[in-house]
RNA sequence: GUGCCUAUGGUGUAACGGUUAGCACUAGGGUUUGUGGAGCCCUCAGUUCCGGUUCAAAUCCGGAUAGGCACCCCA
C-alpha cells in the first residue's frame, strides 16, 4: 500500500458505528432511561405486564406475519443465515414476535386477554434521515385474546397517556377501519375493479401494488394518483354489521376519552396483518421553536448564515410518533390453529425524544449521579472504600476521582461534569470521621459526621 | 433504490489559486497534592480518498466514500 511520506501510516481507520446506528451516551442515555421507566410505569397502571422477545427471529415470523409484499419485508430486513442454515432476521417490528411468543408459551391458556408491553431496539435497512434510523427503539403495547372494542380503546388510551406524560399537548389520532375479512374482501374487490378501469392513469408503482397488495394503492403520494384516490371507494362503505359496530364503538370510546381524532379514510398502513381498527398518532403542536435557539447567535456575520439556514428549513411535516391497529388474523397467518384476536400499538421512542415539545424525564432507578467523591491522601483513600460502601448501601449514585490527587484538579472535574455536590474526604476528615459536603454552585460547604452522611446526601437532592 | 446539499485536528471554525494551514474549546502534562470553575507554559492532533487542471490546489474540475436532507416507505 503506498502511503504519503509526510503522513503517519496507520494500520487502518478506526471503525465507526454502522450507518443509521448511534451510540447512546451521556444525557441522551438518561433521557431514554427516563422514558422507558415512565412508559412502563404507565403501562402497568393500565394493566399491562412485561415481555421481552429475542432481537433475532426466524425469518418466517415476519414474512408470513408482516407480509411478503410489504416494503418492510421486501427491502428493509437485515437477514442472516446461521451456520446451521436457519434464516434469521433482526426484528423490524414487535407485534409479530409477541404473537409468536404468545403461541409458543401457551398464553392461550392464561386468563384472556393477555396484556403485554415491550421495548427495545428494532432494525430496518433504509436510508437514514430525520426521525428514521436503521436501529431505532420502540415501546409497544399489545392486547391479545379479545376482539372487543374496549381493547382498542385501552391501547389508544395508554399510548396517548404515555405521550402526554412526555409533554405532548395536542395529539391527533388518525383512525380508520379496514373491516374484518369479509368486509375487507368485498372492499378490495371493489377497489381493484375501480382502479382497473383507470389503470393507465396510475403510476408504475401503483400498478404493481394493484397486483400484489391493492390496499397500498391508497398509500400512494404520487401526484397523478391523487385524483383517483379521491374518488376511490371507501372501506367504511363495505363493512359488515359487526365491523361497523366495532368501529362505531371505538369512535365512541375515543370521544369519551376526549382524545382528538380524525377519520382518515385512506389510512391503510404498511403492514399486512391489520384488520378493523388502524391508527396513527401525530402531534399537531406547531413546532419550530428552534427559531429561539437560533436567535442566540450574535447578529452580524452569522446572521446571513442563520437566515439562510432558516430559509433552507421548510416547515417540518409532523412525524408519526406512534401507530398501531387490530390484527385479528395474524395468529393464524403464523400457524396458529385458532384465531387469536389482538390489538396493539407502538411508540417511536427516538422520534418522541427528539421532539422539541418533549421535556426529558429523569430516570428514577438508573439515576444521574448528584455527588462527586473526592479523596485526598493515602490515609483517606484507605478509609474511603468504607465510605463508598456506606453510600452504596444508601443507594446513592456517584462519580469519583480515582486517579487524581490534587484537590483542585478533582474539583475541576466535578465542575466539568456538572455534578452539583462534591464530597471531600481527606486526612482530617478521615481522622474525625466526617465528610465535607460542598455545594458546587454556591460553594458553601458543611462538615457532616459519617453516621449522618447518607441521610444528609439524600436530603440535599 | 433515486435526487439535492455538505466534507479542514476529538469538537467548533479561519485561510483573493501563492508563507511553515491560523484560532478557540476539549484532552493529557506542568505550574508547592486542602478549596476549583483564573492565569501561564508544554504536549497530542487536521485539509476524507483517488485522479485531473496549474509554475502553484484546502481552495477549481471529475470520480469514489461518508454524512445530512428529501422521495419511496415507515415508528
Amino acid at each position: 500500500m503506498p502511503s504519503s511520506s509526510n503522513k503517519k501510516t496507520r494500520m487502518k481507520e478506526p471503525p465507526t458505528s454502522p450507518k443509521g446506528m448511534q451510540d447512546i451516551i451521556g444525557d441522551s442515555y438518561y433521557r431514554y432511561q427516563g422514558f422507558f421507566e415512565k412508559a412502563q410505569e404507565i403501562a402497568v397502571y393500565y394493566g399491562f405486564g412485561p415481555i421481552e422477545t429475542p432481537i433475532l427471529e426466524k425469518e418466517e415470523v415476519f414474512t408470513s406475519g408482516v407480509g411478503q409484499d410489504t416494503d418492510i419485508v421486501e427491502k428493509e430486513m437485515y437477514s442472516l443465515k446461521t451456520k446451521g442454515g436457519t434464516h434469521l432476521v433482526l426484528r423490524p417490528e414487535g407485534t409479530a414476535a409477541v404473537v409468536r411468543a404468545y403461541m409458543e408459551n401457551g398464553f392461550q391458556s392464561l386468563p384472556q386477554p393477555v396484556m403485554l408491553y415491550y421495548y427495545g431496539p428494532f432494525f430496518r435497512h433504509e436510508n437514514p434521515q430525520r426521525g428514521r434510523m436503521r436501529e431505532f427503539r420502540q415501546f409497544g403495547l399489545e392486547i391479545l385474546g379479545t376482539p372487543k372494542s374496549i381493547a382498542d380503546a385501552i391501547i389508544i388510551r395508554t399510548t396517548t397517556a404515555i405521550l402526554k406524560e412526555m409533554g405532548f399537548k395536542k395529539l391527533c389520532v388518525n383512525v380508520n377501519t379496514l373491516g374484518d375479512k369479509e368486509s375487507r374482501n368485498a372492499y378490495v374487490r371493489e377497489l381493484v375493479s375501480y382502479y382497473r378501469k383507470h389503470v393507465n392513469a396510475l403510476c408504475a408503482n401503483c400498478r404493481q401494488r394493484l397486483k400484489n397488495n391493492p390496499l397500498r394503492v391508497l398509500d400512494c403520494k404520487e401526484e397523478k394518483c391523487q385524483p383517483l384516490k379521491a374518488e376511490a371507494p371507501e372501506s367504511v362503505n363495505f363493512l359488515t354489521p359487526d365491523s361497523q359496530q366495532h368501529f362505531k364503538e371505538v369512535l365512541e370510546y375515543l370521544e369519551s376519552m376526549e382524545v382528538e381524532y380524525n377519520i382518515d379514510k385512506t389510512l391503510v398502513r404498511g403492514i399486512d396483518y391489520y384488520s378493523k381498527t388502524v391508527f396513527e398518532i401525530t402531534t399537531t403542536d406547531t413546532e419550530i421553536p428552534e427559531a429561539g435557539a437560533i436567535e442566540e447567535t450574535p447578529a452580524g456575520e452569522d446572521s446571513k448564515k442563520t437566515s439562510e439556514a432558516r430559509a433552507a428549513v421548510p416547515p417540518m411535516p409532523p412525524l408519526t410518533i406512534a401507530a398501531g391497529g387490530r390484527y385479528d388474523y395474524l395468529a393464524k397467518q403464523l400457524g396458529s390453529r385458532k384465531d387469536v384476536p389482538g390489538v396493539g400499538a407502538s411508540i417511536g421512542v427516538d422520534r418522541v425524544l427528539t421532539h422539541p415539545q418533549v421535556k426529558p424525564l429523569d430516570p428514577k432507578i438508573i439515576k444521574k449521579p448528584k455527588v462527586y467523591f473526592i479523596q485526598l491522601g493515602f490515609e483517606a483513600k484507605l478509609k474511603s472504600l468504607s465510605v463508598l460502601e456506606i453510600l452504596r448501601k444508601a443507594k446513592i449514585p456517584l462519580r469519583q476521582a480515582l486517579a487524581k490527587d490534587s484537590l483542585i484538579a478533582q474539583l475541576a472535574v466535578a465542575e466539568r461534569l456538572a455534578i452539583p455536590y462534591a464530597l471531600i474526604f481527606g486526612q482530617k476528615e478521615a481522622v474525625d470521621n466526617t465528610v465535607i459536603v460542598r455545594n458546587m454552585d454556591t460553594r458553601s460547604q458543611e462538615t457532616v459526621p459519617m453516621a449522618e452522611l447518607a441521610d444528609y446526601v439524600k436530603k440535599i437532592k
